[in-house]
DNA sequence: TGAAATGTTGGGGCG
DNA sequence: ACGCCCCAACATTTC
């Protein structure tokens, strides 16, 4: 009878450079590529639908890349813990392989199914496992640019150091498989189409960006980021495959100043690999801020504030125009990510968390490590964190990176007639020019809901009180 | 991976 | 020609 392992996908929806899918194959003669629809995970509140539409499309992705070699994905809804034991009998599964995750959650999950199976963990969600990069005393970095020094002088993986993808993989016939969940509907222009082959397409055409990508990567009215961050979060795409990437262009680079663009990429990688480092030390952090004095913090949590916020109602006009990113496309674009996170947490004082779980429910790529990073460094109360006083303004935030007000009008079009002088300021038309442009103000858009000046001042004041 | 307040400098208008 | 003032423009410090 040949021998069967069972291949549990988590968060790597892909044939290529996989560890887990490689130890499987190698492992044993046939494999149960299996993915397990969890319900306390498609059911928490840190999950939404933009997210798991992205990843059923992306497990039919893969169940046809699995079924032009031969192979079929198992799909199954329920608990692992009682999946796992019932598949392996059924299949005769000796052993399993999945790729380890830094998330509370998953560890907790997976000491569980350790304890009763044969699991075999291994690394691929970063380039360097989190106990890979420490500091000479064994403790972890908590400060990202010695972090990134010793991520660098670790040897750099190579072309040839990617995992082929199988040419065939055979699984045992007979297996019962539910059906993947149709996608739930979403707005038409969510633009992300799922799968390992897109990601790779994606990866290619950003290799020929990637000497610009640091002098257009702020400008949210351009296309100047990769856009890969939903294909990484789902492992579509491996950290490897993208680092090799980012070390070749470097490395192909004609100018210094292009070497320097693409060395701005891979720091963003390195980014990624840092909070999950973070997260994997400190899993506290998950659900408190890394600083404990930032317990004391005179949040204000005002709920219709936080309503407007959300809906992208604020009445300032890169705010809105951000949040209608998000919750229309899945995504939203790095510096307009800190530019309403800051919003949040500074001109209205409301507690990181609310905006944490609202990204999680709505980024496509929403990832427990960066997003609890992003919003901690925001805060101010997390690992080299902003300074206090760093407080965006959103009107020179505007101004500098959406310099013709495109972003805006793209995602408000109620602003679309606004004078360009005016796009970010639009309370300042007049009623001939907001009568002109088809706005009055507080009826087709809102008025600032908090003043800029007075917010800032008051957000001083709140974070002069946890310092001292 | 800011912004505002404050300080400094130098050119030009003007008595 | 000279001193005075104004105020960009830039630099520094403060939050």
């Amino acid at each position: 009878m040949a021998t069967t392992a069972i291949w549990w996908v988590r968060r790597d929806l892909r044939l290529t450079d996989n560890p887990a899918l490689t130890a499987a194959l190698s492992a044993s003669e046939q494999v149960v590529p299996l993915y397990i629809i969890d319900p306390a995970l498609v059911n928490s509140d840190y999950v939404g639908a933009n997210r798991l539409a992205f990843l059923y499309d992306g497990l039919r992705a893969l169940a046809a890349d699995l079924h032009s070699r031969g192979g079929q994905l198992i799909v199954r809804r329920g608990d692992p813990l009682a999946v796992l034991p019932e598949l392996a009998s059924a299949s005769g599964a000796a052993a399993i392989f999945a790729e380890a995750d830094v998330s509370p959650f998953a560890r907790r999950r997976d000491a569980r199914v350790a304890a009763r199976l044969p699991l075999h963990l291994t690394a691929g969600a970063s380039v360097f496992p989190p106990d890979a990069v420490l500091k000479a005393d064994g403790t972890p970095y908590t400060v990202f640019t010695p972090f990134s020094k010793a991520w660098k002088a670790l040897p750099a993986p190579q072309p040839a150091d990617l995992l082929a993808a199988p040419a065939q993989i055979s699984v045992p016939p007979g297996l019962p498989t539910e059906s993947i969940p149709a996608a739930p509907a979403l707005p038409k222009d969510i633009p992300f189409p799922a799968g390992e082959a897109e990601a790779r397409r994606r990866l290619e055409k950003f290799e020929g960006q990637m000497q610009q990508y640091g002098d257009v990567r702020d400008r949210m009215d351009l296309n100047g980021t990769s856009r890969l961050s939903p294909y990484l979060r789902f492992g579509m795409l491996s950290m490897r495959q993208a680092a090799v990437a980012a070390r070749s262009a470097i490395e192909a680079a004609p100018t210094p100043a292009a070497a320097k663009s693409a060395t701005v990429w891979l720091n963003e990688l390195i980014w990624r690999e840092f909070y999950q480092s973070i997260l994997y030390h400190f899993p506290r952090v998950r659900t408190s801020n890394f600083q404990p004095k930032f317990n004391r913090m005179p949040w204000a949590n005002n709920q219709a504030h936080f309503a407007a916020w959300c809906q992208g109602r604020t009445g300032y006009p890169v705010i809105d125009a951000a949040m209608r990113q998000l919750t229309h496309s899945g995504w939203m674009h790095n510096r307009a990510r800190m530019i309403v996170a800051s919003f949040l947490v500074k001109h209205l004082l409301i507690d990181w968390r609310w905006g944490e779980r609202f990204f999680m429910q709505h980024l496509l790529d929403g990832d427990p490590a960066a997003n609890n990073g992003g919003w901690q460094w925001t805060a101010g109360c997390g690992t080299d964190a902003a300074p206090y006083f760093r407080i965006f303004n959103p009107i020179l935030q505007g101004k500098k990176f959406d310099p013709h007000g495109n972003y805006v009008r793209r995602w408000l079009p109620e602003l679309a007639h606004v004078p360009t002088a005016l796009i970010h300021t639009p309370w300042e038309m007049s009623p001939l020019e907001q009568q002109a442009a088809g706005c009055r103000i507080g009826q087709h858009y809102p008025a600032p809901l908090v003043d800029h000046s007075r917010a800032r001042n008051r957000a001083l004041a709140a974070y002069n009180q946890v310092k001292g």
